[in-house]
DNA sequence: AGAATCATACCGACCGGTCGGTATTAATAG
DNA sequence: CTATTAATACCGACCGGTCGGTATGATTCT
């Protein structure tokens, strides 16, 4: 049942794991390899056999991360449904990330972060980034030809829900007892929603 | 006219303006004193006559930014007026923030990463954080009594408004010939203050 | 003068990354 | 199946360079 990867492939994965714990309790430039070797129980020559550079972990780990969001997305695109309701079920979509980041939430702002930074993360970064914005935007664009939103403009509500979504992360990683944000990011998504819907005539 | 500084105090600007240059580009951890120094022409001797850690340093920086963020806020809160009008003043606030912060948002961003890795750091920005989340609260629960608001409950909307201003304040640091962002930060909260207004019975 | 301010030279610790050598695994041959 | 070879994975000492911070001497102000 499980994949059973060879030494080199735990390996990897091992180091990857420890970056993540390093990186979001210490962030990526405070954080050195030998840091990240300790963490995983591994040599520094095993880490450099595997990753040519520190950058280069760093952008895998990104990329991991890009991935799985994206599988999310795709997961609630698929299921057709009318256009409010795929907003509010991205709300969850962002519960998810809640749980599923666990107690490695730091690490987003890290991306954030180090992507303002260099150039070689921007760019990893911003792709994604511009996707959604534009999913969102023909998301709701469809929803007012459909009759159900109001004519808003939709790139503004499109970078408001991507607002949303960013602020209250960030707000949790400040203060991740200050509220339930999973519950309080669904809410907000949804006091946005509500704003924005075609009352029945 | 002007405060005609003597050498000393001079000094200690420069390193603070210098710091806030190298800080917005590099990134606290990737700064070095040895960059800060040579941005604002002064020798390490100097540095360390005025700042005795680099943390302190960047402590200073933050909480000069806090208190010119405290002026501007009572600066809105004393201009008595309704309270749907004063959220959107609030909105204009964050267009000042925008402006007044120049090329240096991603300092922004550097505040709130240290925060979450360093416990001095995390105790001046955590407070702060409390103090304008509780102000937006008690001004929403003002409004609901006054019956220009929707009996919402004012806590959710509250960091629903600060999630707003730091999610979009996120985005501008990342993208930003993206949109307007003094403006979209300006029509998001109208979009999202109109949605919990009171329609007139 | 003497106190405050700044410059220069310097320190040990640590950084990312390299390298020569050693296990471990895979491939091949007999 | 075993023996041998080749390739891969790994180790840990080591390198040049940079780090934050210090010690000390020169300069400037009162």
């Amino acid at each position: 049942m499980s994949p059973m990867q060879n030494r080199s492939q735990q390996t990897h994965q091992k180091i990857l794991d420890a970056a993540l714990v390093v990186f979001a309790r210490d962030g990526y430039a405070a954080s050195s390899v030998n840091d990240i070797c300790a963490e995983a129980g591994v040599s520094k020559g095993a880490f450099f056999h595997h990753f040519p550079t520190k950058q280069t972990l760093f952008l895998e780990l990104l990329e991991t991360w890009l991935a799985t969001l994206d599988l999310q997305m795709e997961a609630i695109r698929q299921e057709y449904q009318a256009v409010p309701q795929a907003l509010i079920h991205m709300a969850e979509l962002m519960g998810n990330v809640y749980q599923a980041a666990g107690g490695y939430l730091p690490v987003f702002l890290e991306f954030w972060t180090q992507a303002s930074h260099d150039l070689a993360v921007w760019q990893v970064v911003i792709a994604p980034y511009h996707r959604y914005q534009g999913y969102f935007t023909s998301l709701i664009q469809q929803g007012i030809q459909g009759g159900t939103l109001k004519p808003v403009d939709p790139a503004l509500v499109s970078r408001t829900l991507l607002a949303l979504a960013i602020g209250l992360l960030l707000q949790g990683v400040l203060d991740p007892e200050g509220a339930d944000w999973a519950n309080q990011t669904r809410q907000s998504i949804e006091l946005l929603v509500i704003s924005i819907q075609q009352e029945a005539a």
